[in-house]
DNA sequence: ATGGCTGCAAACACTTTGCATCGGC
DNA sequence: GCCGATGCAAAGTGTTTGCAGCCAT
């Protein structure tokens, strides 16, 4: 699973003429196993199996995948960026209270809700805001956003 | 028209026990005639009315509107917060080259694409990522992401 | 008049960059 | 062996916060 998308993008690197070292090969199998990851959190992870990697290194690979559109970024409600693999059009529903990202597919095309005249559309993304069911109840007494514990 | 959204939002904020000063007015105005600002354009816009305002109140304005629900902030491929009044649900098609956003509505329910089973859905925001008529050709040869012309 | 709001500047968080060294090709 | 990639640290952005004075209520 993991090794055929990894294969795909370690082609696509090659075929740019960018170098397949170790560091990426580790980023790349992080960021395939766990989408919507922020930069410091795929550099902790990472430096559990290379306790060198620099934050530099992963910040300097992220902008590489996302300028060859091999990556997306978004933020999700919070400041920083979360990175993911690109893959098809997808759905983020995202809760205000505690900010976790449940994903999936739509069940149509988003594309047919609007009228892109002659606008040329590459990828669409539909999130969705609210809150998850584990939030519902306690959302309507306190108000506290985001981080439900210990991060 | 604007003062008819002002009003709505100034309400709010009594409601909330908060201030209506000559700064908010300020601000309020300035995003409810352009959405899609980041924080620094809107201060510079600001400025023009008001030379002393600080940027810190506006970074402060934005988080207490949208604390409130009032404006939407979303990155559009940018790593800086860019903020809108909040309003129905919204498609923004967004150029991957000029960086220019187009606005629109949806012509069904976005929910509709989804099966959110319990999650809460409170909004909606779809985004086509893709290049605006202007930028189709161009952006074929020469791949300069954003600023099409000075800012 | 009182407590929230502001401007200013310093602090903070996130990201980028310069440079010497390392290592994929 | 060459040139791109890395680690480190310093510099750059964007955002938040502490504090004294100001002004809506």
């Amino acid at each position: 699973m993991i090794s055929r998308t990894s294969s795909r993008i370690t082609d696509r690197l090659r075929e740019a003429g960018k170098r397949i070292t170790a560091e990426r090969r580790l980023l790349l199998d992080i960021i395939t196993r766990n989408p919507h990851l922020d930069a410091s959190a795929i550099h902790r992870l990472a430096t559990d199996v290379n306790p060198k990697i620099g934050l530099a290194t992963v910040y300097r690979t992220l902008n590489l995948l996302a300028e060859l559109d091999l990556v997306d970024v978004s933020t999700l409600g919070e400041a920083h960026g979360h990175y993911e693999i690109r893959g098809d059009d997808h759905v983020h529903m995202i809760c205000l209270r505690c900010g976790v990202i449940r994903e999936a597919s739509p069940l149509g095309d988003p594309r047919s809700l609007v009228d892109a005249e002659d606008f040329q559309v590459l990828q669409a993304r539909l999130e969705l805001i609210g809150y998850c069911p584990a939030c519902q109840q306690d959302s309507k007494s306190s108000r506290q956003p985001h981080q439900p514990e210990g991060k």
